[in-house]
DNA sequence: TGGAATGATGTTTTT
DNA sequence: CATCATTCCA
């Protein structure tokens, strides 16, 4: 048994674990990943063939970590051939092979959020519907949480409670988006992220011979993260599984932080009803962190009323406290962070790579970012605009994906005129209405005399056709030439690199570099062999694949000594023996989007749980008294996460957050501190964080000006003299409208009488 | 047709 | 404040 050696009783037992459903329910840091890696490579060195191990995991990044390591106990060969990625990229491979079944073609496009965004607000326009009502951006969050519970288009329209629910919203017409949304993807040979869950569904569902075929192939099935799991993933599992109940699913229900995504606790409790005989293994030893960065972060989450009871628990040293840090503003707290990365660095002879700063939301990084590169500490941001969301990474893959599929209408449209050859709006504008009256892809409105618009005259329709053939000629290569080739061909015929290249500018400069670089990775992956066809070129439509499912944090990061800069939800998975947690404000961690109701609180408080047991050896926390949002300051309070740590676990800042002023803590808490309503949305909830005049005294709060949002309404009241920057002085005559809409009436010597909308006018008070 | 200037609009988290 | 989209002008 050397597959287990070094393992601990719990984990031993799991990863010898042959045959039959099993579930590990891992507390964080218990070593669950390791359970993972030895159970596979036992199950190898068992005789098990590697290629009938289906294994899924959360990131890709995981998945190659994964690989690694059981490459590195039973072999990188062996290793190699185990089917393992995340759901998205294995089932997307296995789309390809089986697209014939449903109607798309091989090489289907996979459109990324902006593409998907871009259709429907085609389609909400082709409707003749407002744009205003009908949010592109809403209704893909609609349509998305419909198709990741399995509800199609067809299902959607005839769901009494979704469309009492729609009409109710005063949206009704969501369904026919919902239609029409998916005609034009299946048209242009397109499917979207869920899509990819969906229809590997559908496929499941329909075709009982592909889903005997599959059920033989994967005798072994290892699921990751399984509480962040939602239905769309759990039926694929559930199908595959059904025949030999070799599923094995690991997870935490503590760290569930993607509900908003449709992931589902619930998938857990399933998980022993549908497999009554499955064994149940529970890791509680925390290997990675201090016993106070355990003990606190037990507190928390202990708090929390769903939940499978576990008790964490570790053998480490207590450690040091958790430092609590109380930052003027969000560049004092970016300062504060650098110094204390800086500090911390040479007195505990730590290297850059140790640290990281977790924040709620990307936009938090700025500050972060200024401030260490002022003090030349070298960092890495994950996630924000990844490498391949860059407009010429995007400009470049755009023709790509035009050549393996040229019905892929969004990639048209991305590169038609670009570099610019003459074919403007009007011109596009004709092929538009021409696809959508034979319904049909732009490229098939181009390629089809038939179908060729009347209005379009000779020199526009020349250009499309010259622009045509040169797709075409490229397509010639598609299935011989390797990726690399066929797309250093492109980014060089189409003239994308002269382009690129005129601009002499520093950004422009490093737009060229950055295609270089996505070459330079074109020429890596053309030179690996994929491991379930050794022999076969790697082209273009299989770069395609990868590279659509690729996200920010699978670049590699090499061995490169950096202060890693993340959102908590990239964090997941992660170690640090250094963390700081910044941003600890009421309303922003957690969101005000989450507050409505118990079940959001709960997932905000995960997330904290989750940060927090990032921390190897030390976490601090941190967080600002005023910051800038949407242009304007805003004050805030500090996140109730951080009064919920049990204080014993805490050093609370040198300026006491809970007994000094100007900052009186508790007295700040107990006016805002409300019971949270236990469900449904109760129009516009209460606005805590907002600090009573009586308290707010001759101190700090006062010397931060007012910038007229309308959280601060409170402040700006009739009779009060305000400057506006544009009109001057003034006098506020009346207040009008609930908050953050709060309209004021001003009298400006200078300009007469204004309405203004509190949330807009940066009103100060005079 | 293309580019620059101006105005609306939006921030949670991600495959 | 930033990005985007639309509009306006050459």
């Amino acid at each position: 048994m050397q597959m287990l050696d070094g393992l601990n009783g719990a984990q031993k037992a799991a990863a010898g674990h042959l045959e039959g459903p099993m579930m590990v329910v891992a507390g964080a840091g218990s070593g669950k990943t390791r359970v993972l890696t030895h159970r596979i490579a036992h199950l190898i060195d068992q005789g098990v063939d590697p290629f009938s191990i289906l294994s899924l995991t959360f990131t890709n990044k995981a998945a190659r970590e994964m690989k690694d390591r059981i490459g590195r106990i039973v072999g990188g060969a062996e290793a190699r051939n185990i089917w393992m990625g995340t759901f998205h990229s294995v089932f997307a491979r296995i789309l390809r092979i089986e697209s014939e079944r449903i109607n798309y073609p091989s090489n289907f496009t996979i459109y990324d959020t902006q593409d998907s965004r871009s259709v429907i607000k085609d389609v909400i326009k082709g409707l003749g519907l407002d744009d205003k009502l009908y949010k592109p951006n809403s209704i893909h969050g609609r349509i998305s949480g419909a198709k990741n519970n399995l509800i199609g288009a067809a299902d959607y329209a005839r769901n009494p409670d979704i469309i009492g629910e729609d009409q109710q919203a005063g949206r009704p017409r969501i369904a026919e988006i919902y239609a029409g949304y998916d005609a034009r993807l299946q048209r242009s040979g397109a499917m979207d992220f869920d899509d990819l869950l969906f229809k590997t569904n559908v496929l499941l569902r329909d075709f009982p011979d592909l889903l005997h075929k599959y059920q033989q192939k994967f005798a072994f099935i290892l699921v990751d993260e399984y509480q962040d799991t939602n239905f769309a993933q759990y039926m694929i599992i559930r199908q595959l599984g059904a025949a030999r109940e070799n599923v094995c699913v690991v997870g935490d229900d503590a760290q569930s932080i993607y509900s908003f995504r449709g992931a589902n606790i619930q998938n857990i409790l399933n998980f022993q009803r549908d497999y009554p005989d499955c064994v149940v293994y529970k890791l509680e030893q925390n290997y990675r962190s201090t016993k106070n960065i355990v003990e606190a972060a037990n507190t928390v989450i202990a708090k929390n009323q769903d939940q499978i009871q576990k008790d964490v628990w570790t053998g480490n040293d207590d450690g040091e406290k958790i430092d609590v840090h109380r930052a003027l503003s969000d560049n004092d707290e970016g300062s504060f962070v650098a110094d204390a990365i800086l500090t911390t660095r040479s007195r505990a002879q730590a290297e850059s790579k140790e640290f990281a700063i977790l924040y709620r939301t990307n936009a938090q990084s700025r500050a972060f970012e200024e401030q260490l590169r002022k003090r030349n500490v070298p960092y890495r941001i994950y996630g924000g605009l990844s490498f391949y969301q860059r407009k010429e990474i995007k400009d470049l893959i755009a023709y790509f994906r035009l050549v393996a599929n040229p019905t892929d209408d969004e990639g048209f449209k991305r590169v038609v005129n670009y570099p610019a050859r003459g074919i403007g709006k009007t011109t596009m504008d004709r092929m538009t209405v021409a696809a959508a009256q034979h319904e049909c892809a732009l490229w098939d409105v181009l390629r089809d005399p038939m179908r060729k618009p009347n209005d379009l005259k000779g020199a526009a329709w020349g250009k499309l056709q010259d622009f045509g053939t040169m797709i075409e000629g490229f397509a010639t290569q598609l299935n011989t030439a390797s990726a690399f080739d066929i797309g250093h061909h492109i980014a060089q015929h189409t003239g994308l690199l002269r382009e690129l290249h005129k601009d002499k500018t520093p950004e422009g400069v490093a737009r060229y570099e950055n295609v270089e670089e996505l070459l330079a990775g074109m020429k890596e992956f053309s030179e690996q062999e994929d491991p379930a066809n050794p022999d076969a070129v790697r082209t273009l439509a299989d770069f395609l694949i990868d590279v659509a499912l690729l996200t920010d944090a699978d670049q590699d990061d090499g061995d490169d000594n950096k202060v890693s800069l993340m959102t908590i939800h990239a964090a997941k998975g992660l170690e640090f023996p250094y963390v700081y947690i910044v941003g600890l404000e009421e309303n922003l961690f957690p969101s005000q989007m989450a507050l409505n109701t118990r079940e959001e609180l709960e997932e905000e408080r995960r997330l904290f749980y989750v940060a927090l047991t990032r921390a190897e050896r030390k976490a601090t926390l941190s967080y600002a008294l005023t910051r800038y949002r949407w242009g304007q300051l805003m004050q805030n309070e500090p996140s109730r996460f951080i009064e919920e740590v049990d204080e014993q676990y805490l050093n609370l800042p040198v300026v006491d957050a809970r007994r000094s002023e100007p900052f009186d803590f508790n007295s700040a808490r107990s006016s805002f501190y409300k019971p949270m309503p236990s469900a449904k949305k109760s129009g516009t909830p209460p606005r805590p964080g907002m600090r009573k005049v009586s308290d707010a005294g001759a101190s700090s709060a006062a010397q931060v000006e007012t910038q007229g949002t309308g959280d601060r309404a409170g402040q700006i009241e009739a009779g009060v003299e305000v400057k506006h920057a544009r009109f001057g002085k003034g006098k506020v005559l009346k207040l009008e409208g609930d908050p953050p809409n709060v309209k004021a009436t001003v009298f400006f010597p200078s300009a007469g009488q204004k309405q203004l909308l509190l949330k807009f006018a940066k009103l100060e008070i005079l």
